[in-house]
DNA sequence: CGCATTTGACCAGCGC
DNA sequence: GCGCTGGTCAAATGCG
């Protein structure tokens, strides 16, 4: 299931601007978490390369986001986080290691100085962690213990895909669509391939975000990126023209569009459109080499804050209706015949399903009992991963009858931000409800159509 | 009518 | 220096 990682190591130069697409080989289905290899393949000095974990699953393209994407070594989370909606966000599905099986098994050696390529080595060495700062960032993002990335590291080897429950929860359930896929993080002019990974984030360490047209400022090579490979929501095919773009908190605005050489798949661009002046952008292309991946790649970073609702929604692309199925199957409980309460209810994150998140974390916790075996290799490779200090999240004590409440105690601590409240609120509620197992549906989460009203959602 | 998307043109970076 | 390619602009178009 999991399976090992090789570290691509790279300039973002040469693979961000050469064949993106292709570091991203093949996943095969978008349940089960794929093989995730990642290969160092090049070492400039500079580079950091963290591997990382990644939830299996599209959650992975809202990457983690402890992670320093300032050139200056400050850290500045709030406007380097490339807008990941999620990026302050704990991640109560990583905090059961023992909901891991068969990850610890995931790691091999490597040694980005000294063996590149080279699948017989250890990728994650406890060594390696040490160098990293994660020691030195806080564990309360969602994706913080799936990975995290200094820019000043060599190579900072995180936590695998696998590591995490929400890989587990694939593995354990694989006709779930909710968290599917593998993939991996990338930092600073690195890249990672993950195969058959479903989740990837590239990262390139900001130089100059240059604007276009700008004059005097490189353009492609010196702009700090941040790719993101999640599975595709439809078939490549599926609209004309064009992509089938998740959508997240932000709004977009896509402002052009070129067919990417070697590639059949165009490349979308967007803009943030949630505020005036902001400079975050992303593109949005398929993998071509696995159609059923999209590539999107964060560049710049948002200046203002998270979008209001109400922003959200009037710099929101356009419904796309072919994709409203993807939606449809959440929203009977928020139904309403305002048109207000259809955007309210729709916007931002899709309440319903986050709960079905919250369900599905639910029944990974029943899951549990039935994989004992899976917490001897889940203390196995904490102890491999953590056990020099270099990093120290939250481990509940696995034995713990008291999942729940560890998990959701921690959501309290997401007040913060809005989105935070959002979902302690939304998860609280559920609780609440307990008791209907309904499906879950992964891209209900956010909606695949890319329409930030999520229109369809509050369709009956 | 206002908004987002589409699409051709333009410009700049990059490799040769 | 030249050509290729990618990234962006902006007018045209379409939709609600």
């Amino acid at each position: 299931m999991c399976s090992k990682f090789q570290l691509q190591k790279t300039t973002m130069e040469n693979n961000y601007q050469g064949d993106l697409a292709d570091i991203f080989l093949g996943s095969s289905g978008q349940n089960i978490s794929g093989a995730n290899n990642i290969t160092t393949t090049s070492g400039e000095s500079s580079s950091t390369v963290a591997a990382a974990a990644v939830t299996d699953g599209w959650l992975g393209q809202f990457p983690s986001h402890p992670i320093n994407y300032s050139t200056s070594g400050i850290e500045e989370p709030s406007v380097q986080d490339f807008g990941d909606p999620f990026c302050n966000l704990r991640d109560p599905l990583f905090h059961d290691l023992d909901m891991m099986p068969a990850c610890s098994s995931l790691f091999t050696s490597n040694n980005d100085n000294n063996s590149n390529n080279n699948n017989n080595t250890s990728l994650f060495e406890p060594k390696i962690l040490e160098e990293t700062e994660m020691k030195s960032r806080p564990t309360g993002n969602i994706f913080s213990r799936m990975l995290q990335i200094s820019p000043t590291t060599k190579l900072a080897a995180a936590m695998s895909p696998c590591n995490s429950p929400m890989t587990a929860a694939v593995a354990l359930q694989p006709s779930s669509t909710v968290i599917a896929g593998g993939g991996a993080l990338v930092a600073n002019d690195a890249i990672i391939s993950p195969n058959s990974s479903k989740t990837c984030l590239v990262e390139n360490s900001g130089l100059q975000i240059s604007s276009p047209r700008n004059t005097g400022i490189k353009r492609r090579k010196s702009q700090a990126k941040k790719v993101v490979c999640i599975p595709a929501p439809a078939p490549a095919n599926s609209r004309q023209g064009g992509e089938i773009v998740p959508s997240d908190l932000w709004a977009w605005r896509k402002y052009g569009q070129k067919p990417i050489k070697g590639s059949p798949y165009p490349r979308g661009y967007y803009r943030c459109s949630s505020s005036k002046g902001c400079s975050a952008r992303k593109q949005v292309e398929r993998s071509r080499t696995d159609p059923n991946m999209l590539v999107i790649t964060y560049t710049s970073e948002h200046n203002h804050p998270w979008p209001t609702q109400r922003n959200a929604l009037a710099g929101s692309t356009r419904s796309q209706p072919n994709n409203s199925k993807h939606t449809t199957t959440s929203t009977s409980k928020n139904n309403t015949n305002s048109k207000d309460d259809e955007q309210n209810t729709s916007t931002a994150v899709s309440q319903v399903n986050i709960s079905k998140v919250k369900e599905e974390v639910a029944e990974l916790q029943d899951l549990r009992h039935d994989h004992h075996h899976h917490q001897q290799l889940a203390v196995e490779m904490r102890d491999i991963e953590f056990s020099k200090d270099s990093y120290q999240p939250i481990l509940p004590d696995s034995s713990s009858n008291n999942s729940h409440e560890d998990f959701f105690a921690d959501l309290v601590e997401l007040e913060a931000d809005p989105l935070n409240l959002l979902f302690a609120k939304t998860l609280s509620e559920d609780i609440n409800e307990a008791g209907q197992k309904k499906a879950i549906d992964a891209f209900n989460l956010y909606d695949w159509s890319g329409n930030n009203n999520n229109k369809s959602q509050a369709d009956p």
